[in-house]
RNA sequence: GGUCGAUUAGCUCAGUGGUAGAGCACUGCAUUGACAUUGCAGGGGUCACUAGUUCGAACCUAGUAUCGACCACCA
């Protein structure tokens, strides 16, 4: 006998163990048996395991363990990915705080790897373990890491052909650049966020005095304003950058500007007596309706000014390092600005190396942090009185505005140097810190090439998205794709395999870089022999670049390694093959490529999903890494609030798992906010939420719950109670299995359903069947909540609340041949039931599979119920939905005139067919019990002043005229003939709709005349019996 | 600005053309019986609004209102 209740901590971990011990993960490698993969989204090694995660994988194990269930040759590839950017960020935290002062740098390079592996090796990697409480039944044994050896070489191999095929590239570009890492990011990692801005007004005076007629018109080209001036004025949020202007533009179209186009002006900030002068230019890009029209362009620092630099070109002058702050090297500024100068004149031919040097940071900004430098520049050119009240019809103010006194009433409006504004600005998702658009030296891939065959394998329906509108979402992103910035200025990554030796040797020139791109060190030196005379030796960067490439000393050409390391996506973008063994031939390769289901959530369709259907179609012979993208919800708090530590609502999947109190609680939610300060109302918003912390709910439960939640919708809300409910559903299939139990239900038995006698045994397996294959379909269909309900109704509503029930007469009856069989269908009922939950519940099932006969296998290696065949009896069918339902009407009638519960009450049936005689006959007994009668008879007439209630053609009559008031009886029959006129009205008005009968679908009349024609006895027979009590 | 979505019971949400559903909450009754982490019975909805298509609309179409997500953005 099983223990009196389901204790998820005394099985959880012992279960799992023994499974993952027997080797129960392993794919069957059964080469007659249907190949099913699923790609697990690796998470990061730094990671630990929140709800999203929960989700997405209890997701993944039910696919998994459903297919297994069904015979196919399952592999959930399991893994993690090395998060090039948050682990290093980890270990260098973890560095700091040691109290040590060794950093990143002092430590150098081989060090700080060596100690990223260590962290990896002790701290790394807990995900997986938590994967495991969930129940994950991944195929461990392949666990992969995407920065281990064979995925290098599969890395290496990917980027050394598309490196030769052209579709990888070195270029100069302006990124997205991280001054707190120091490293460039792609744009999926930049969030952009509404900040509090300004926008500053200033004046940029016109070279030599120059003055104009600056005219502004309404829409109806009447004159507004009209005026004379001597500057151009430009609006900025980022006035440090005007430092880097080449020029400024206007539209072409813009006849404000069109007497001063061609001319020059002055950038009104830095030393006077160097003020550098740029030219006014035309270009697409400036709206003449918004600001003043004219922009000033800054190619070196801004995304759209670069664009214009590009078309037109303007020089782009670098302003800023890597750090963020204004450059200090080069020449002083005096001599650099005269160079700007001559080049903006068009005195001078320019090129990109000569630019790139030239550092045009006035000498009292070098080597500010980039805001200080804003804010001197700012009080430097307001000091001079360049900054203040520009004339503009167009603009009014906006709240906040700090517009001085003078300017409220001036006509026209005169635009205060400083607006308020909210502003986008761009941030790191890693770092938090501002980004800084750059120009620098990066590896790129030509996404847009690789894009195009991956959007016809989703036009084609080759991989099709589920629910099928985030295709929209992915074409879009695909058909805009720009180029893939794929270096990192990181340590811990993929290295790029890119070695540089000079050019040539011809004459002790060594100015120019050649490259040698090989998936091998050994490669490369190989290329690199092939290409100098002399001897070659490795060396790093540093050496490199201060001898020039050359070791005088001893005569050895010098060849370095490209420092940068690989975007982690990239790696991850191979996964689907380089986990199966890819460049190799595998067996695994060949059975799991492609996947059958992805499953992840949307916000890495784009970093992930896209990466892996260009690389996978590329390199797999055009075929695709997977078949179904299933993009699940993002699971939110009770609330629909995103679950965030700031708000102290994150639940964490462990806690529900094990239980936490409520202290703990609070100590974890409150330990290690970002913002300290909010602790105090974290913890009062979690006492008053959770006073009594988290039950021990088990994983069953939590998965349970995230399955019944995993509609095809965008948000879960998940909320505690509704796990404690799935927790409750965990304990009465455990119930009901002890009850079986007791009865001595017989397990480890099979049936056969063809030669059942009873027909409620029948119409039991029969309901299975149904269940399970409702639960087959939908799963099918990747529709969870629709598979978990319909398991849950089953067993609780039908197995529990009927079928047990309907047994018990028998099984405590005297009738030997009908318990038998009745006690080996409860048995075996059971079993297929924990077949059919087991795939959601995995646990509590397995205990009860374990615990209920002597079993040399595992639920989870059973076969799906339904696979070998079907069972469905539908006269059985028929005669238990009318025991049912005269259940029912009895205890509806009893609770509506309030018989007493304990009460037995005396019934009749009144003009009941033959049929029904038979059904009475046979099911007498279960009836009295659950309906608590003490006599079920037939009759030819009811006895007066009875209750009655119809099932079907007869009347069921409750003598209880002495426990009843005639009045409220008639009240009640009046209730109820009033809902059925209703619906009788309703139906025949439809029916004597010609229409209706001429156009709609024939079963859809019939059946509606059939309904009509029930309802219509219901009520005749209900109203002779109010006629009858009325009469009284 | 572009794209996707939401609006159904007190709450959280299912429901893609044919009798409006679930869980929780609520009301009444029931406790030696597998289970109070329970059972039985019940109350509660103008399916946001407007117009259309249709024999028939929560569902399809168009529009309106409110809310949300993602992407791109004006210096």
């Amino acid at each position: 006998m099983i223990d009196q209740r389901f204790d998820p901590k005394a099985h959880e971990q012992r279960i799992y163990q023994r499974w993952e011990e027997s080797g129960c993960f392993r794919p069957s490698m059964d080469t007659s048996a249907e190949p099913y993969a699923i790609m697990i989204p690796p998470p990061n090694v730094t990671g630990s395991l929140h709800m999203g995660h929960a989700l997405n994988n209890t997701v993944q194990d039910i696919l998994c363990r459903f297919e297994r269930m069904r015979g196919k040759n399952v592999r959930w590839q399991p893994g993690m990915d090395h998060a090039g950017i948050a682990t290093q960020m980890v270990v260098e935290r973890q560095l700091a705080a040691s109290g040590g002062n060794q950093d990143r740098r002092s430590m150098g390079r081989d060090t700080f790897i060596e100690k990223v592996w260590e962290w990896k090796e002790e701290s790394g990697g807990t995900i997986l373990n938590q994967l495991k409480r969930l129940g994950a039944s991944c195929d461990w044994e392949n666990t992969k890491f995407t920065l281990d050896e064979d995925m290098n070489k599969a890395v290496n191999k990917v980027f050394v052909d598309l490196y030769n095929e052209g579709l990888i590239y070195r270029a100069k570009r302006l990124v997205n650049w991280d001054p707190h890492f120091q490293t460039a990011i792609s744009n999926l990692e930049v969030e952009n966020k509404e900040v509090d801005g300004h926008m500053w007004h200033f004046k940029y005076p016109l070279a030599g005095g120059e003055t104009y007629t600056y005219v502004e018109k309404d829409e109806d080209g009447n004159v507004t304003l009209e005026e004379t001036r001597d500057y151009i004025s430009i609006a900025t949020t980022r006035p440090e950058t005007m430092l880097g202007d080449g020029a400024v533009a206007v539209h072409p179209s813009d006849e404000r500007y069109a007497p001063i186009v061609g001319k020059l002006c002055e950038i009104p900030v830095g030393p006077k007596e160097h003020r550098r002068l740029i030219p006014i230019i035309t270009d697409e890009y400036p709206d003449p309706d918004f600001g003043s029209g004219a922009v000033k362009i800054t190619g070196a620092h801004d995304f759209n000014d670069y664009q214009v630099a590009k078309r037109g070109g303007i020089p782009m002058y670098a302003l800023m390092d890597e750090k963020g702050f204004m450059r200090a090297d080069g020449e002083a500024y005096a001599a650099v600005a005269e160079v700007a100068q001559r080049i903006a004149e068009g005195k001078e031919d320019f090129d990109e190396a000569k630019i790139a040097a030239m550092n045009l940071v006035p000498d009292q900004y070098r080597g500010m942090e980039r805001f200080e430098a804003r804010k001197a520049v700012v009080a430097d050119i307001t000091a001079e009185g360049n900054g203040v009240m520009i004339a503009d019809s167009k603009w009014k103010p906006e709240e906040g505005d700090e517009v001085p006194a003078q300017g409220r009433d001036d006509t026209p409006p005169m635009i205060p140097l400083v607006e308020n504004k909210k502003i986008m600005q761009p941030f790191g998702d890693r770092s938090g810190v501002v980004i800084e658009p750059m120009l620098t030296d990066q590896w790129f891939v030509d996404a847009e090439t690789l894009a195009k065959p991956a959007i016809e394998a989703v036009r084609s329906g080759a991989t099709k998205f589920v629910p099928e509108n985030w295709d929209r979402t992915y074409y879009n992103w695909m058909e805009n794709i720009e180029p893939w910035c794929i270096s990192r200025q990181l340590w811990w990554g993929h290295r790029i395999p890119v070695w540089y030796g000079p050019a040539n040797d011809a004459n002790g020139e060594w100015s120019a870089v050649q490259s040698f791109c090989a998936p091998t060190e050994k490669e490369a030196l190989i290329a690199a022999e092939a290409n100098y005379s002399g001897s070659i030796r490795l060396t790093t960067l540093d050496e490199a670049k201060r001898k020039n490439f050359f070791d005088t000393e001893t005569d050895e050409v010098l060849l370095y390694q490209d420092e940068d390391v690989l975007d982690t996506w990239f790696s991850s973008g191979l996964w689907p093959f380089s986990t199966q063994g890819w460049p190799e031939q595998t067996d695994g390769l060949k059975t799991f490529y492609p996947g059958a289901a992805l499953v992840t959530a949307f916000d890495i369709i784009f970093f992930w999903v896209a990466r892996m259907m260009m690389l996978g179609i590329k390199f797999m012979d055009g075929e695709v890494p997977f078949k179904d993208v299933y993009i699940h919800a993002i699971v939110r708090d009770e609330n629909g609030k995103k679950m965030s530590k700031s708000e102290g609502n994150v639940i964490d999947p462990v806690d529900l798992i094990d239980g936490i109190e409520a202290d703990a609680l609070v100590a974890k939610r409150t330990t290690g906010l970002r913002q300290p300060e909010k602790a105090p109302q974290v913890e009062k918003a979690t006492r008053k939420r959770y006073p009594n912390g988290f039950d021990a709910y088990g994983a069953d439960a939590l998965r349970f719950t995230l399955a019944a939640m995993a509609t095809k919708g965008r948000d879960i809300n998940l909320s505690v109670e509704r796990v404690a409910g799935y927790r409750n559903f965990g304990t009465k299939l455990w119930n009901a299995t002890r009850f079986a139990q007791m009865n001595e239900a017989k397990f480890g038995v099979s049936i056969a359903p063809q030669s059942l006698e009873l027909s409620v045994n029948k119409w039991i397996v029969s309901e299975l069947y149904k269940c399970t294959a409702a639960v087959s379909e939908a799963i099918e269909d990747y529709r969870f909540n629709d598979a978990a309900s319909a398991a849950y109704h089953f067993t609780w509503d039908v197995l529990c609340d009927w079928y047990l029930e309907l047994s018990k007469p028998i099984l405590n009856g005297d009738d030997a041949e009908a318990k038998n069989e009745t006690q080996a269908v409860l048995g075996w009922v059971l079993e297929q039931t924990f077949v059919a939950l087991h795939p959601f519940m995995p646990f509590i099932t397995e205990v009860l599979w374990e615990q209920t006969a002597e079993r040399s296998d595992f639920l989870m290696q059973q076969t799906w119920p339904g696979l070998n065949g079907s069972f469905d009896d539908e006269k059985a069918g028929e005669e238990l939905d009318w025991v049912l339902k005269t259940i029912s009407q009895i205890r509806s009638v009893r609770s509506d005139v309030n018989v007493p519960a304990g009460a037995k009450v005396p019934v009749s049936l009144v003009g009941a067919n033959d049929e029904t005689g038979r059904r009475v006959a046979a099911h007498r007994d279960v009836i009295m019990r659950m309906a608590r009668l003490d006599k079920l008879d037939m009759a030819d007439a009811a006895p007066a002043g009875s209750v009655k209630t119809v099932v079907d053609e007869a009347t069921v009559v409750l003598e209880i005229a002495d426990l009843i008031d005639a009045g409220e009886e008639v009240a009640r029959l009046d209730k109820q003939l009033g809902k059925l006129g209703g619906e009788i009205t309703g139906l025949e008005k439809r029916l004597g709709n010609e229409a209706f009968v001429a156009k709609a679908p024939a079963e859809v009349v019939a059946e509606q005349r059939e309904r009509l024609a029930e309802l219509q006895g219901t009520r005749d027979k209900l109203s002779v019996a109010r006629e009858q009590l009325a009469a009284l």
